[in-house]
DNA sequence: ACCGCAATTGTGGAATACCGCAAATCGGAT
DNA sequence: ATCCGATTTGCGGTATTCCACAATTGCGGT
């Protein structure tokens, strides 16, 4: 497992330095980046923690690396720093998703409270993911057919009314069904209906 | 069902009259109060639409104001307006549920605009809202025996299995069983897992 | 004391679900 | 041509579910 990490991103070199200085003294993991291009250009699915982001800096604005993130599905909680913010700007940012939005000069006790809060956003919400990829990826393992069997069951619908609709026989029926009881890794039914009612909400 | 109204809480009558000529312009059903007591005075919790709030008033703010409908379990979304808003407030309000922060002086259209998907959220919510009432009301009907059976079924438990862990006979869970798909309204454990699945969550 | 509801149990039978064993067909990949 | 996986089906048997009919017990309210 990747370990958590705050990646700074702020093109002002003495800010990142007093930040990292911050950060490791208080043992919190964190890397900087002088801009939103280094940044992206190295960052990975995978990466887990949070990101800091200043909004004016030289090249691409935070704000447009934000979008960047969002359009790449990153789910790194983000929080803005700014020393020349404005209401619509905050509010944009929030409304797009971003964890937080704070203005210069901020304490540096409250930026690494609010990094701690965000890595536990993070930590809940990659393990919500991995909760829905073990399912996906139980999912994949199914036919076609296992599929469509699949679909009827959670209709609650009887063996011969499957049967029936897919103008095939009972004992096909139930040895689909068997299969996507092995395969989804449920013992009934109503195991199945819960696993699946929870990854689609 | 209630119709859908934009409650706009300003002390300024200047801002109230003009603002209600523009709603009523458009047909979007309005109504305007001077003060954030007025309206809490009168609020009631089956109201459906939005609130429109004015944050720098006589007595009462509207950030108060807010706090107050938080407390009351208040859905209905609310927009914020203000004059001399900052960015730390905008935030707080954002990150307590606010539906918007709009920034005076505001374009008339604008707001309307953002009234009408606060609408559409509250009636999304007031949707699922109604959904899980219908389900609490079913619960509700549940004698106690009924839901302890009703949890284990949930689990996936076989009614012998039931039987032992309560020490009753196989008999009587399946009469249990029997009159709970009743009171809830479904015609198997699938459903019912679907249905109280979705509920909470 | 009487009524109504909840909880409980039994009998017996029909309908379903579940399983191991076995096997045929078919289409795609090597 | 051959192999493999997916789909299909049957047989026979056991386990469970579901239901109608019938009945007992106990508790709280009238």
């Amino acid at each position: 497992m990747t370990q958590a990490c705050a990646h700074i991103i702020d093109d002002d070199e003495a800010i990142r330095d007093a930040l990292q200085w911050q950060f490791r003294t208080r043992g919190v993991p964190c890397r900087m980046w002088p801009g939103a291009e280094a940044f992206l250009a190295a960052w990975q699915p995978e990466w887990r923690g949070c990101i800091v982001l200043d909004i004016r800096m030289e090249g691409m604005s935070g704000l447009e690396c934000f979008d960047v993130l969002i359009e790449r599905n990153c789910t790194l909680p983000v929080i803005f720093i700014t020393g020349h913010g404005d209401v619509p700007m905050a509010v944009s940012a929030l409304k797009k998703g971003a964890f937080d939005f704070i203005e210069k000069p901020f304490n540096d006790n409250d930026l690494i409270e609010h990094v701690q809060r965000a890595f536990d956003r993070d930590a809940a919400s990659q393990q919500a993911a991995a909760d829905r990829d073990t399912v996906e990826a139980r999912l994949a393992t199914l036919t076609a057919r296992e599929r469509e069997v699949m679909e009827l069951i959670l209709e609650g619908k009887f063996n011969k009314v499957i049967a029936d609709e897919l103008s095939i026989s009972m004992r096909t029926v139930e040895a689909h069904r068997s299969r996507v009881f092995d395969k989804m890794q449920v013992r009934s039914a109503v195991e199945l209906a819960q696993m699946l009612t929870t990854l689609r909400n």
